[in-house]
This record gives C-alpha cells, structure tokens and sequence, in this order.
DNA sequence: TCTGGGGTCCTAGACCGT
DNA sequence: TCTGACGGTCTAGGACCC
C-alpha cells in the first residue's frame, strides 16, 4: 500500500500492487495559496491565508506553512490571523483560479474521458479503460501527477483504490503532494484504522454522536449492528456508513450532474432591520437568480428564502409556485412575501434567494438585450462562482473589469427536464 | 471569538387524497 | 358521513461538502 513520513502523510513507493483499482481522486494541493505562490514566487514558504482582510470574511484556504498554526478553511479571517499573526492575507482572484482549473481538468481529460469534476480544485477519474493507452491505474497516477506539474507549475495528490470513497480517502492520506494505492485486497486494512472522521460525509456532529457510542474508528463501524447505526446516524446515514466501511461503493464516475438548485446570498457588513433596504435586497437576489435560471434554460417551481439574523439564528421558508419561472419580478414579490410572512423588526445578517425544484423552461433562452454582454460575462461568472464557491465581493470585482471574464468557461445546458 | 457562499442530501412533521 | 391507514408532496431545518 504505501508508507508514512512521520506526518501522517503516507505515499506509495514506484510500482507499488494496485490490483483490482481503478478509480482515482485527484485533489489540488492547498489550491488557492498555490496558485498565489505560483504567481507570486516571493510569497514560498510563507504561511498564506486566501480571504478578505476586513469584513466578515473567511478563510478560503491556506498553505501548509499556515495550517501549522491551526488555520482551517472556513475560519474567520480575523480568528486565523490570531492564531498566526505573521500570516499574508491575500484576496482570492477567481478568474485565475478557474483558468488554472481548466487547464488541470484539461489533463485529466487526456487520460480518460470519464472525469467527474467534484469541485474547482478535484475530480474523480475511472480509468479502468485506459489501461492499454497508459498503464496500470498506479502508473496513470504518476503520470498524471507528473504532468499536472509540468502542464501548470501546481501539485496535486492521488488516491488510487478500487471505489470513490476509499479513493477520496487516499488521496487525502497522501497529501500534499503524493501518491497512494490501495490495492482492493488491502481496503479493509486501509480503512479499519483510521477514524470516522476520515470518512467523507461525516462531520463534528456526526462524528460526536458515533463517538459518543464507542464508534471511534472504522473498523468500529464495521462491529456496530446495523440497527444501532440507524438509531445514531438515521436510516440512510447507517446504511451509508455501514457499505462505506466495508469497501463497498457502488458509485460511478459520474460525467453530467444536474443542478437540482439555484441560489444567491449576501452576508452585509452590518446587520440590517429596515424593511425597505431588505425588500430590495431580496429583489436584487432574485434577479440574479433568474437570470442564471434563464442562461440554463431551467425554471424554478419553488422559491426559498434564508434569513439569517444578528444572533445567526436562521430560517428557511419555502413556497411552490402554480407556475415554474425564470421571472426576477415573480420570485422577488414570492420571496418578499416569505419574507413578510417573519417576524418583522430583527437585525438581518445575511438574506439568501433559491430557485428550487428546477424544470426545463418551455421557452429557450431569450435574454439577448443592449446590455447583452455584461450580462453574458455576469453569468458567465455567476455560474462558475456559483459552482465553485468565492464571495460576492469579489464577483462584483470580476464583472466591473473589462476583458478577463471573456475567457472565463461557461456551460449552458440545453434545456430538459430531469424529472421524466 | 466569530462564524462566507453555493450547493446536496436527509429527516421529520404537516397536510392531503385515496 | 366518519375514521384510520398509507403514500405522496410540501415545508423547515440540520449536517455536510468544497
């Protein structure tokens, strides 16, 4: 299988068995402070947070040199830059990191065409086909690795096993910057050990609960009963948990997922209670949205609103409409009437909009208008930031400049309906 | 101490029609 | 006409992922 560093990490020597894989995660080592390191050669070595300095930001990612310190995604900034206070803040620059992607998905693609991209920064690969063309999936792994780096100047890590899950699993032992098979045989070895939190889909509070029963390893979930699993994890979870820890994952390398949602939200710099400013609010959201809806040809047959306010107590509320839309105007008057439907007078901290429930539109697209291409570039962004993750601030950055979002990737879909 | 944004999936209760 | 069981849909919220 592979051997460790000392660090946790664990890597698999040249020629390592891969027997009975073929399924493997590719995951961009600490994607965002790379690419800043990449096109700032000053900034090696340093430790290197990816977020906004003011605000209510949060820390999109950081290099190895930070994460010692205890920085993690998703921290506040402010809190990250406590615990390392030497750190460098550096605003994410979305554009670059899509156009980096593009290129990284792009060598993927020369090994097999069966790539799932799972986010900007890691996909899954089947390449139990492309055993003539390139070699064993290990060797694809290498190869792939090695040509990543040449192609972009980035690292990357592989996991190589026989499913998704212990792939995903894989490559995150090998990280940064490795490599690790685990050959079919060896799967329940490679899982037994390691925690349930290695487990992907599970969380803190997932991870309390089973520990709060004794559940602390893998190979702790494979002796659970499966009743008891249910009752601490529901139905689904315990059956999920109950295949994932014995190897089994029936998942394929899906090519074409569909969206299933479509949302905007805007967390404001100070809590809002005027009526007026959050109406409007909620109106600029929902054309966002509908414009989104109408570049990929869907409608949206339930609106949803998110509140969230000064106490980050938060509320949903959901409507269905008589009628699916792609129309701002009737998603703004449904989710404003959501909205009156609250307690009126507390400070909001975020508003959020969604367009649920998606059904193909009867109409195709017909937005071409005088202010065509602004609108095209907005969406261009809006979907990949909306795919992808990134704030609103730096969208609004991207749209106000002329000329880069032109080469961003944009993909309509045809319109269809996805529930038959 | 402070907690982004865009998603998916699951659970549970309410409600409705048969 | 009423009642209960059952399944489907809608709604709200929570957990999780990147």
């Amino acid at each position: 299988m592979g051997r460790g560093d000392g660090s946790g990490r664990i890597v698999s020597p040249e020629g390592a068995d891969d027997t009975g894989t073929g399924i493997l995660h590719v995951d961009m080592d600490a994607f965002y402070a790379a690419v800043a390191v990449l096109d700032d050669p000053s900034l090696a070595g340093k430790p290197l947070i990816i977020g906004s300095p003011e605000g209510r930001s949060v820390v999109s990612s950081a290099s190895y040199e930070a994460r010692r310190f205890g920085v993690r995604s998703a921290m506040p900034v402010s809190q990250a830059l406590r615990l390392c206070p030497w750190a460098i803040v550096v605003a994410p620059r979305f554009e670059r990191y899509l156009e980096l992607s593009a290129r990284v998905m792009a060598v993927f693609e020369e090994f097999t065409p069966l790539v799932e991209p799972l986010s900007i920064d890691e996909a899954f690969l089947d390449v139990r086909g492309a055993r003539r063309l390139w070699g064993s999936p290990g060797q694809i792994g290498a190869a792939l690795r090695r040509r990543v780096l040449e192609r972009t100047g980035l690292t990357c890590s592989v996991g190589v096993a026989a499913t998704k899950h212990v792939a995903k699993m894989a490559s995150t032992r090998a990280k940064p910057d490795g490599l690790l098979i685990v050959p079919e045989a060896q799967t329940q070895a490679f899982l037994e050990p390691q925690s349930v939190r290695a487990m992907w889909g599970v969380g803190p509070k997932t991870a309390e609960a089973l520990e709060g029963r004794g559940i602390r390893t893998i190979g702790d979930i494979v002796r659970t009963p499966r009743e008891v699993l249910d009752r601490v994890v529901g139905r689904a979870g315990g059956e999920r948990l109950w295949h994932l820890a014995r190897g089994i994952d029936q998942r394929r390398v899906d090519t074409e997922r569909i969206e299933k949602s479509v949302g905007h939200e805007e967390t404001f710099s100070d809590d809002v209670a005027d009526p007026e400013f959050l109406g409007a609010e909620l109106l600029r959201l929902s054309d966002r949205v509908a414009r989104r809806l109408r570049r990929s040809g869907w409608e949206a047959a339930t609106v949803a609103i998110k509140v969230r306010y000064a106490d980050f107590s938060t509320l949903t509320r959901s409507r269905t409409l008589t009628e699916p839309t792609d129309v701002g105007q009737r998603i703004g008057d449904t989710a404003r009437e959501l909205f009156g439907s609250l307690e009126e007078g507390r400070p909001v901290r975020l508003l959020g909009v969604r367009g649920e429930n998606l059904r193909g539109a009867a109409h195709g697209m017909s937005l071409w208008d005088d202010d065509e291409e602004r609108r095209r570039l907005e969406g261009a962004l809006d979907d990949a930031t909306s795919r992808f993750g990134g704030n609103a601030v730096m969208r609004a950055s991207l749209v106000g400049r002329t000329g880069g979002p032109r080469s961003l990737p944009s993909h309509p879909k045809p319109p269809h309906d996805p529930r038959p």
